[in-house]
DNA sequence: TTAATTATACTCAATTTGAGCATAATAGAT
DNA sequence: ATCTATTATGCTCAAATTGAGTATAATTAA
């Protein structure tokens, strides 16, 4: 085994801090100082020396940078090729090697509305809270079509991510998507990494800088993913809550509509939460605030909402 | 946002190389060199300017140093805080700090039976199919209960780690218990990573070099929580096999055994598999061959085996 | 008082699961 | 030949879970 490294590399901690604000997931993010005015996720370096773990680093400069109180955190994924850039094409220092570590972090609170963007502004083809959104039909398939041709392979893997024409639609399968609709040159950050010659015409959802829109959906894949077998929605919930809050909130991330009878029954079923006692005062009729009946232990095995799809979800 | 990084660190890819050997899991190791004599994963250096994304480095040294064929390859974690060394205890250059990021690989074959390690001479409390393993009751219950004292968070934590006293198994936190053990002193990495100060008295399982029992633990976690919902178990198998042949790899990698008429009633219904019209020849009734009904896509969609747990998985 | 709104209780058929029994086809022993 | 051990496969059945309703209760706003 060839042991003598000749290439070190620095390592960026990027986060995708997630909350909900109001019904919609929003994402933090930071002023956009590059030319073409997009976004990004908050990031730093990672210092071996200083912090025994990353997670141990990230947690630090999100506190130092945000003054955020994140509970959850868990690494997603470890990208060694940030900016996917083509040779050259660019005003980084070549020798520097950059590996991105992701993250995605659960808030409860999203102070300064102007920092946090909305996840479906980035990808308005996720939410299917209101049926179908128009942008598929519209603009993505077809141009998807186009790209795919009669290759055989380029038409599987359509099918398998976005459930043309008769497969049906999985929500979690929102990396697979925006990674084909990179590889077909459909998002700006094809063009950004020089591998669209010509800007898209269309604007497919908010371009973000480097790799970070694809840090976010995979952060968006792993929390829909997450949700259904274990209790984080709690981790976005305040200390009281009704039930209709933690549907809503569930809903907002998986980009679905749920059914309410059932949905309750499910966290009834795995006893997730508790009453209060309390009532809140709303239009209708007050409902009860309830309680997350945590074990004490973050690292919990409680089952989660095991996610009964409501219908609508094809077509 | 601070972007002046001061530290560059090497980046190792170290793989859980996976296979089934008999009715035994099996993972690729290096011959040991230490002078502790305990067997390592293999692993290679990033070239970050030589290959493009990690997963093609990956690839490119395990075809250069095995000449396996490993089709399906997963990214599992990557860890910042590699041998955990306490500060100074160790032989190595101190300035080279190391990520290290795990991968899962599986093999259909395993030649050289030497260079391949039993996953459950590593794990020996991780093999239920036999029925609850004896080394639990006898050797690491105990030691846990005495270290966790009356400590009400050690207390949960092994609750939900090892089941007891009252809750069940989970197959699926390999790692969890771990590392519960790795922190109780209770594993030979612990002793080498200077956080244990007199060797243990009990072999609890064979050690590996620095943290790679740690991978292996994860890769078995990930892959036995995989097998639920994905195909992959056919990344193991050849291309014509019996129905009781796939059942017999699934139980070897879940350490558990299945009830066969349920487990072939999920194959069915999934449409897995289909008949090549061959039959094979054993010792009692001639079975049917089967090959994998497979999406031509490798990331396929396939809803996998949804594993019917057999009893006897508590106590 | 009425309508609109929201919450919650309860029902019911269809499906899926867990666990079992029964039978079929082979090799090897008697 | 025929019995026995062994493995494969078909079929049943009750319990639990899911998907999708209907009905009713408690509020606010008009």
């Amino acid at each position: 085994m060839d042991k003598n490294h000749t290439a070190s590399v620095l390592i960026d901690l990027s986060a995708a801090i997630v909350s909900v604000r109001g019904d919609q997931p929003v994402c933090l993010t930071v002023p956009d100082v590059s030319e073409y005015q997009t976004p990004g996720l908050p990031f730093g370096p990672f210092y071996p020396d200083r912090h025994r773990t990353m997670e141990i680093g990230l947690r630090q400069w999100v506190i130092e940078q945000t003054a955020l109180d994140i509970g959850y955190v868990e690494q997603l994924y470890t990208f060694g090729d940030r900016g996917r850039r083509s040779e050259g094409a660019d005003n980084k220092k070549e020798n520097e090697h950059i590996v991105s570590v992701g993250y995605l972090a659960l808030s409860k609170q999203c102070p300064q509305p102007n920092q946090w963007s909305e996840w479906y502004k980035h990808f308005p083809w996720e939410d299917w809270r209101e049926g179908r959104p128009n942008i598929l039909n519209q603009q993505i398939i077809p141009y998807l079509e186009a790209w795919a041709g009669s290759d055989e392979l380029r038409r599987l893997r359509l099918q398998q991510a976005f459930g043309v024409p008769d497969k049906t639609w999985n929500d979690e399968f929102v990396l697979d998507r925006y990674e084909l609709m990179y590889e077909a040159g459909l998002v700006w950050e094809a063009c950004a990494d020089g591998r669209q010659k010509e800007k898209i015409s269309v604007q497919n959802g908010i371009a973000m800088q480097l790799d970070h829109r694809r840090i976010l959906a995979t952060a968006i894949s792993r929390l829909r993913a997450k949700l259904k077998y274990r209790p984080v929605v709690f981790e976005l919930m305040p200390s009281a809550f009704t039930l209709t809050h933690v549907q809503k909130t569930t809903e907002a991330i998986l980009g679905a509509v749920l059914h309410k009878q059932n949905f309750r029954r499910q966290l009834a079923k795995n006893e997730l939460v508790e009453p209060t006692g309390k009532m809140s005062k709303a239009r209708g009729r007050p409902a009860e605030l309830f309680k997350f009946k945590h074990d004490e232990s973050q690292n919990t095995n409680l089952s989660g909402l095991r996610i009964p799809l409501g219908k609508s979800r094809n077509f």
